[in-house]
DNA sequence: TTGCTCCTCACGTCACGTGAGGTGGC
DNA sequence: TTGCTCCTCACGTCACGTGAGGTGGC
């Protein structure tokens, strides 16, 4: 003989809100025992009161309600305890990202600007193996890995070595939608295979200012600031996409601090200009 | 000379994204150097990027706008720090919050229907000391331990010795809209004196279903689960205010684990019941 | 000149909260 | 019987994202 009970003694005994209740029948999450058909009352189990706590648990970790659905259908607890452990993952890898952010915020306000050593190179067309992808920017640093992952693979099985460090083209509308078509590449020499999502690639040849960032990816738009303010205060942009090379990474070694990232930022040819802009300038 | 830049390059420069960028002109967070007043095209100036890198950094932490605001206008730098240390602090509760949140739902996955063990307790009238405010959910164990603080502040300097454990009363709506009127009390004799907040209040006598909570509040809702489904099947509930006694809190052990807190829940008085269904029931 | 950049609405997202206005049950 | 509980819209919140439709600058 289970109890029926009203929608505020139902959230009284799980501490959920009778709004919140209102809204988990409204999207499926919770649906009340029975629901009068005249009143539109709606009816609650006390067997359900497990499910709500539940419920509420997830909530209180920011899990999106169509995974706490996800997490209540699951078919055996593996099912249930899989979803709720990658939400659990997730939330690890923000609070990770979470002290990066404390720690570049720190770094900032001790120093706000950092000094920029920006150098011109210029590029010759540059033979890689690439894999493109439209990508979020939140998803960027996940996106990359798995992709040298795949280019890695297709190396070592083609015993093929690469000549330069792995890098990445960022088209502009990536900054400013913080989405778009990220091409992520390893130089090679001549002509190697190619399989799966691996395509073979020339970048394109150009000018560049190129400075080195030092230190975690939280801390790139510190660089990103420095160079595109010697640009423009120079008027010497060009077209095309920005290119990042990845010198030292979590491959390397794991302290962020260690880590090594060229960014390079297309300008006009050395010939546009005057010719007593090139070399290192302070 | 201060460069100004186009809302693109600036979005570049600093990965803040142009929607973004946009609506925090719109609320006052970030204005552009300059607008077109033809045009309305926004131009930014390149000494505006260290605020941007300032502003990416707090909203990554989750920072409010308005917050922002507030930091970005700080008249030095020790009002900025304030207000960035605040909001650090949040976090830091917000991240212990979540901790305990997961170790409540690894106990709820482990087990998710505890042993309810629940007394009938008739109670007096009971003269205490008292401050009624308005209080959030969220915001009801701050609050609890400023109201505790200030009667315990008024019970020292009167000579007053409290005759039972603290306690809170809380109206039914207050776990249906997650905010209500909310009484914090502590038990004494006689007739203290009062002062600021703190006024003389006999708590109403009454039958109460009680059940011992043991452990952190953050589990609180399994034992009023428990009580609630109790009080339901026998169809006991009554009018009037559920009430917690605060046995073993914070303030003497800081293991939460081996926290005490009555939850009492108003019934039927007996008269109008069995007799049978007196004392403590299994 | 042509396409790219930029502009302004207007609406959508997510998980509810906030009333308004009205009915049902003890 | 009276007030309390419950109901359903409709709209607001927060910080943008997503188009639509149109203009300006190199």
């Amino acid at each position: 003989v289970t109890v029926l009970l009203t929608i505020g003694e139902f959230s009284r005994m799980t501490h959920l809100s009778v709004k919140a209740l209102r809204h988990y029948h409204d999207v499926g999450v919770l649906e009340p025992a029975a629901v009068d058909p005249t009143s539109s009352y709606r009816r609650y189990s006390a067997s359900q009161v497990p499910t709500a706590q539940l419920i509420r648990r997830l909530r209180d970790l920011d899990m999106p309600l169509d995974e706490v659905r996800v997490v209540l259908d699951a078919p055996d607890d593996a099912a249930r305890n899989r979803a709720i452990l990658t939400h659990l993952e997730r939330m690890e890898d923000h609070l990770a990202q979470t002290r990066a952010t404390v720690a570049s915020l720190r770094a900032l306000l001790a120093d706000p600007t950092a000094p920029a050593v920006i150098e011109h190179r210029t590029v010759m067309p540059m033979r890689s193996l690439a894999i493109r992808g439209t990508v979020r920017m939140d998803d960027s640093e996940r996106w990359l890995t798995s992709a040298y992952d795949e280019i890695d693979g297709l190396l070592s099985r083609t015993h093929t070595e690469p000549v330069a460090a792995a890098g990445a083209l960022y088209p502009r509308e990536f900054f400013e939608l913080e989405a778009g078509r990220v091409t992520a590449f390893v130089p090679v020499l001549g002509e190697p295979a190619t399989a799966g999502r691996v395509e073979l690639l020339d970048l394109p040849a150009g000018e560049l200012a190129v400075m080195l960032h030092e230190g975690p990816f939280s801390d790139l738009d510190r660089t990103y600031g420095a160079l595109g303010t010697y640009v423009a205060e120079r008027n010497i942009g060009a077209e095309g996409a920005i290119r990042e090379h990845y010198l030292v990474t979590e491959t390397h070694t794991p302290d962020p601090a260690q880590h090594r990232t060229e960014v390079c930022w297309p300008i006009a040819t050395e010939a546009t200009l005057s010719p007593t802009t090139n070399g290192v300038i302070p």
